[in-house]
DNA sequence: GATAAGCCTTCCCATGATGGGAAGGTCAAG
DNA sequence: CTTGACCTTCCCATCATGGGAAGGCTTATC
């Protein structure tokens, strides 16, 4: 099967395996006399695999762990888990930034008057120092993702 | 004013204020016999305003928006208000196909038996073809931020 | 006045995951 | 044997951010 049959089989660019097999999240594929890269119907189930990891916001690290697992017949599924677990938690917590995210901006659009006046208090919120939602600790929500 | 200075009475880095000044977000700075930029009051407000929408997850090319109605007097505050919406609609959509990964991944986990033993409904899930949760159209939560 | 510490300047590189595109080789159908 | 659709590698761009090098400036201390 050459790459562009891969990638349709499973999803993922062209662009993207040529990437994954040069950060060595997959091993180098076959290859055909003319250098063309070969795939088996096991590499398009590895690639369907990582394409439905990233699709549950899994980084490339990550799935490397679970791929790693995933091949690993003797593996103690309390450490697929925990790498679940752990995927769980960092969304609930960037789902949580953005949420109070929203909930400041909301709060702002609702005093707001919208219309033709430049009076806005979301401009003077910006403008002001003091962050009066969410007064607590840190240094601003990194959110990197 | 340093950009030092500046840096810590804005909570902006130096580093991003050179960036901001070369992509054209901000003016450039005035500058010291030496070369050394320097900066205002005004100048540590609007940084000060910057830092606050990147809080409040605006991209630079909101903030380039905003900035401009906060320099205009005679802004209508419609304008603001729509910049504000779009922003929360854009939030609210991300945290929506986090909270599906979320969800998916917790029925997942709470399937898994978590102990030395190999069998793992999370691995099941990703090696197989259906997206059982969230079965409709699209290809793919981009949700590149 | 010399020296050192701590700023500042510009320039280049890296991140993470992805796509675009160019230049050139290959394969399959007509 | 030509044509079009594929493949290869290589380079560039994204977005916001930081790291670091090489060199200049400033300030305080000896």
């Amino acid at each position: 099967m050459n790459i562009g049959e891969a990638a349709s089989a499973s999803g993922v660019s062209a662009k993207m395996i040529r990437y994954y097999e040069q950060i060595e999240l997959i091993p180098p594929a076959g290859r055909s006399a003319a250098g063309y890269r070969i795939y088996s119907g096991t590499d398009v189930q590895m690639l369907r695999f990582i394409r439905r990891a990233r699709d549950l916001g899994f980084q490339v690290d990550a799935i490397s762990e679970l791929l790693a697992l995933w091949r690993d017949r003797s593996r103690h599924s309390a450490d697929v888990k925990r790498l679940a677990q752990a995927q769980i938690a960092g969304l609930r917590l960037r789902i949580a930034e953005m949420e109070s995210m929203v909930a400041t901006l909301d709060h702002l659009a609702q005093g707001c008057s919208g219309d033709d006046r430049p009076d806005c208090p979301i401009l003077a919120d910006l403008e002001s120092d003091a962050s009066r939602l969410a007064p607590a600790s840190h240094s601003g929500p990194g959110f990197k993702r």
